[in-house]
DNA sequence: TATGGTTTGTTTAGTCCTGAACTAAGGGGA
DNA sequence: TCCCCTTAGTTCAGGACTAAACAAACCATA
């Protein structure tokens, strides 16, 4: 094993890039700080980065008792990135500029089980790109439900899609002649979280959502933890009961059969709380007008899933638990049945941990993809490889043609 | 975060001599490859190590196609290490050479609640550090049931104990003036195991320890999994039912009260499988000899556990399930209710996952406090910080006082 | 208005490590 | 026997990084 990773060559340069998207502008002193490097070859880097045109100087700072810090901002036509989500029935795209804004999204129906689904996906990827800014595209992010063997090789298994060892990494860059990264959906949104949201502050947590499926993301010492087959975070197979429908695994009493958007619906037709037909919002809507059934329907859910998560953090000791997800719409009835539970089932150390339910919105699925692109930077293990190294190279080169001093 | 840990300066050169002692000699070629330091590295630094008379030029090896390979091999008289296992009613001690292997052991009766415990443990570990070799103590390794600080700094909570922020580390140190490394006892047997056992070639595995509680550690790519308050892997707090005799925690349902050796006698006593002062030798004896309503308090337990541990895997996604521990003598019985659920709870991709039970001794827990010290090396993050510093320091300086070349 | 303290940023010398080119030492086949 | 192949190990030039010393720019206070 390695004791000294020894981290790819500018992955430093690169860190500074996304700090600076993530964060916004900063000085010299305050990068060196954050990123635990010396100011010493914080100067020489930034050196290069101005040389290069990707980054600039931007006016002074008010003094903080001594030399007022020049601030440097990123030169925001440095780069793009795309990213998308795949689902059963249907593709989400979304582009990023360097800093993370999302300057355009799309939606395509898709069909994942057909047989030309590949080809059809870069296709429609080459027109959503096609209609782009005119900043150079750094890479492709690409955020799936299920487990894949890596970022950087993209071969993807997946019971939601139906999908057997399909290489759809290889297969869009070949297509596509970009940099391409694949992800499990709830890893890719973990990542962006880390950079952009509740996680920013801390490099220890656990990320759950909650959708269709439920799913987790863990992050510990700033990394997300893949597990040995790429398969870490499944918690919607952690059995919690003996008894309940077959999920969709083949087994009996997963978590997923009982705190899911699915298994809501299923449970609230079966008890005809909703009419045969209607969905989750059905549900919703009954348990806001105080309909004692359908509360029920969520307290239950919640109380499973409280006693499920307050195991995870017991096992894993985060720092805080951030749920994600579009099932966080319904969070304040959810929580009617698992603060409780949660609470109870913590020993009396741990429970104080914080619960943070993130804003929700439609894009951030595919923006947690696009993310993978930007966040290669971070990839001081080499998670991303030699697609990392690709999306470093054309976020370089497109700059500055000319060599550097 | 740091993007390059940056790992302290000398790390290279100790995790030389920590795989020597872990796997035997090596040649150059070899530990460069297993260490991921280039040949040329490898060089300079064995010219060093040998040098300072760590390591020796052993025989040249056959050769493999190409140039035999010139091994080097460690000076055993180099250093060595001592390892405290702590309980609530004794202590136990190891003295292990730098291979590893166990050179002495004793044990002493201990109160961990008197008030005097701090000086009464830093007096019986100075009486069994002055029976030793006279090879140079480079440190000592403390293993306690309960959540540490860091390994560093030492501060201890532990319900079992029943200490509340004890800081045995600080203490041992000013009393013993050698380095003092403090770590939970599950995760210093993980680091054990993982140096010289079955955990060897695996970089992501979990380790479940059965003895009067029930704990894991959790290893991921190479590292162990401390958790943001250093209280990971308390597995024994999992709720598993809604019901269940109160725990030791204060809450119902935990895993440990129903698979650990103290639940198993308990419920055997309950029901009136073994007598009332009984222990879990009675127990196992009676199962043993047949009897059904034992197999059944085996296996019972088994049944919870497997289900818990099916749910760490799904989340956690290891190559392989190492057992440890005292109950492990047991597992013929454990595994009658284990196996059946374990696997009928995985998902299909996972249900081959091994479980490995290794052979357990009665040193083993402080066989791998001990490990701490020796472990060292690996300490590529500064885990064990300035401590690891100076055992680093004692391993080198004892060697050559005369400066390197 | 000097003086010292604080924070920012740069320069310099030196450490750790790698890649590339090399030497060393064996084996096997024409 | 000679030549080529393979593996082991060394040397050398250079890159990445840091610590330490220094310079720059501001503030507060006597």
């Amino acid at each position: 094993m390695a004791i000294r990773p020894m981290a790819r060559t500018d992955v430093n340069r690169s860190a500074i890039l996304a700090h600076l998207g993530a964060h916004g502008p900063a000085s010299r002193a305050e990068l060196a700080r954050t990123l635990s490097l010396s100011p010493a070859l914080m100067t020489q880097l930034t050196k290069d980065l101005l040389h290069d045109g990707l980054l600039r100087e931007l006016e002074h700072q008010a003094s903080q008792g001594g030399r007022p810090a020049r601030m440097l901002g990123l030169v925001s036509s440095a780069g793009r990135a795309v990213g998308v989500k795949v689902a059963s029935d249907h593709v989400a795209f979304v582009e990023v500029g360097i800093d993370g804004t999302v300057l355009r999204t799309a939606s395509e129906p898709f069909d994942a089980a057909a047989t030309t689904m590949l080809m059809s996906l870069a296709g429609l990827l080459r027109s959503f790109i096609a209609g782009g800014s005119s900043a150079p595209l750094l890479g492709i992010g690409v955020g799936v439900p299920g487990s894949v063997d890596s970022q950087a090789a993209g071969v993807v298994s997946s019971t939601q899609l139906k999908w057997n060892n399909v290489p759809i990494g290889a297969t869009l860059r070949r297509e596509l002649g970009l940099p391409v990264l694949v992800e499990n959906n709830v890893n890719a949104l973990a990542m962006a979280e880390r950079l952009y949201g509740l996680g920013r502050r801390h490099r220890n947590f656990l990320a759950v959502t909650i959708g269709t499926g439920i799913g987790a993301a863990i992050v510990i010492d700033g990394l997300i933890v893949r597990g040995f087959g790429g398969g870490a975070g499944e918690i919607g197979h952690i059995p919690v009961r003996e008894d309940g429908p077959r999920c969709t695994c083949g087994n009996i009493g997963c978590l997923e059969t009982f705190a899911s958007e699915s298994a809501l619906v299923a449970t609230a037709r079966d008890r005809n709380v909703i009419a045969p037909g209607a969905g989750v919002a059905a549900l919703r809507d009954a348990a806001d007008r105080g309909n004692p059934a359908a509360i029920a329907v969520f307290g239950e859910a919640g109380h499973l899933l409280g006693r499920a998560i307050a195991g995870l953090v017991h096992v894993l000791d985060p720092e805080v638990v951030i749920l994600l997800g579009e099932g966080t719409a319904d969070w304040g009835h959810w929580s009617y049945g698992f603060e409780p539970a949660f609470r109870a089932a913590l020993i009396p150390a741990r429970r104080g941990i914080p619960v943070a339910v993130e804003t929700w919105q439609d894009a951030s699925w595919a923006q947690g993809a696009a993310t993978l692109v930007l966040a290669t930077p971070f990839d001081a293990e080499g998670i991303a490889g030699e697609q990392g190294d690709l999306v470093r190279q054309r976020l370089v080169q497109q700059a500055s043609p000319q060599e550097r001093s």
